[in-house]
DNA sequence: GATGATCCTTGACCCAGATCAAGCGCGCGA
DNA sequence: TCGCGCGCTTGATCTGGGTCAAGGATCATC
């Protein structure tokens, strides 16, 4: 429950990982400098708590390297999850204080935090940072309503295989492009997370990871390490748009 | 399927009612004159579809008065609303071409458009635009994440329940606020386009809504007009924390 | 005041996915 | 090497909400 996890790393902006993608993608150098200033690396392990719904939250920050849960939990213990943080994906809202949901780290996990304050007279004064978290804001808000979709009216395979898409173009993204070959690549978040995320019991989960895999939609080695032989059928099953994801 | 329906209501941006809460809350008096340049206002009656998913836009805009739905539909008809845009909220996406989602008028509608490449680069220039837009992206991410948890873990009694406190409290605030006298409001959807919102059949909609009218937690009169006596008692049966909604 | 059309309600039945329960397999610490 | 816990699978049964079907209420048109 400690989180003085921190570590400082000294590592500058100039050849960060997530330097293209992240809110400072357009940054001049004299503006990382500034950046430099106000902003400190975080560890956090794998199943370890970065933020409780309701702290208050004196950071912002983006993940550098590993994967982290943003949910949502009822009294009743109900959860949902609502968003997965993916390296280069923003944390924190400038302007409000509180954090509005839990976020737990999925694997082992770094962020480059920015103290609150100075980030936000920073982002006042320099438009394009402004411009790009609205950009990275938008495509957020674009796949929370993607994902509204899949939790209104999609059946549990369905569900799955969207999961399972969307996670597959995201490895391959990354592993650049090309290879019509089968897509290969280990799921980063367990069975009881899956469900979270689709509305589902980790049962059902289970139970459709199974029927697909014995109808050859994928191949499984271990629970974790998954195989797409096609990439196409893949996309049926998760009832989308075949040429969908094909443009741009 | 026409339309042309473009009314020049001469009308100007001092005296608009959505002034200081749309995407140009924050301009000067001179920005808004270059506004006024590049504006138009369109009438749409109810029932009309505003934009089909997948068309070019060459505007964005903003609500002025009147109620529409954005909508996603799968090819077998499968649909799920996943934004209910009031008057102030703001359509289109600077920075894109096609429209993602169906734009439908669910009653008669006023909107206040921009030509997009003018508007686009008026942003680029004019800081607070961008960030009065940031601000809003931010706070509809929010609004779909409420959603999410909506979607993918509530009952059909919670749902409706959830929907209903929703439209309340949104009411509420424009009749300005105060009186913990009961609420009163008129549905501006129909049980259709709720379980569209909900993820529900319609019969599981009107089902429910006699449900909660049996038991007392709602006053119906006619199938529009509903009556809330015990704003706590619906939150109750929202699900939710029942002092949530209460800060701020 | 009959004739639809649209929107809504209600009933009967069914099924996808939840719930409850048992057990497997692998990694880890003693 | 054992045992124990965690993540996962699979089976049996139950049920909330979907599906199918039959009207009812309100309104506009003739």
């Amino acid at each position: 429950m400690l989180n003085e996890d921190t570590l400082s790393i000294s590592q500058n902006c100039a050849d960060c990982p997530i330097r293209h993608r992240a809110v400072c993608a357009r940054c001049e150098s004299d503006e990382l400098e500034r950046l430099e200033d106000m902003k400190y690396y975080r560890n956090f392990e794998a199943g370890q708590t970065v933020i409780w719904s309701g702290d208050k939250m004196d950071f912002v920050g983006s993940v550098v390297s590993g994967i982290a849960t943003l949910t949502q939990t009822m009294e009743d213990g109900r959860t949902q999850m609502v968003g997965l943080l993916l390296p280069s994906d923003f944390v924190g809202r400038p302007g409000r204080d509180g954090a509005a949901y839990d976020v737990v780290a999925t694997t082992d996990l770094v962020m480059c935090c920015f103290r609150k304050k100075p980030f936000e007279e920073m982002m006042g004064r320099t438009p394009h940072i402004a411009q790009r978290l609205l950009e990275m804001t938008l495509d957020e808000l674009d796949a929370a309503r993607e994902w509204m979709l899949v939790l209104g009216r999609k059946t549990a395979r369905e569900k799955i295989a969207s999961l399972l898409s969307i996670i597959a173009r995201r490895d391959a993204s990354l592993k650049l492009a090309g290879s019509d070959g089968p897509m290969v690549f280990d799921l980063p978040l367990t069975r009881e997370a899956m469900a979270d995320y689709l509305g589902l019991t980790l049962e059902t989960v289970s139970r459709q990871m199974s029927a697909l895999k014995k109808d050859g939609v994928i191949q499984l080695e271990g629970k974790r390490h998954v195989t797409v032989p096609d990439f196409t059928r893949l996309m049926e099953e998760a009832g989308d748009d075949t040429d969908g994801g094909m443009l741009a």
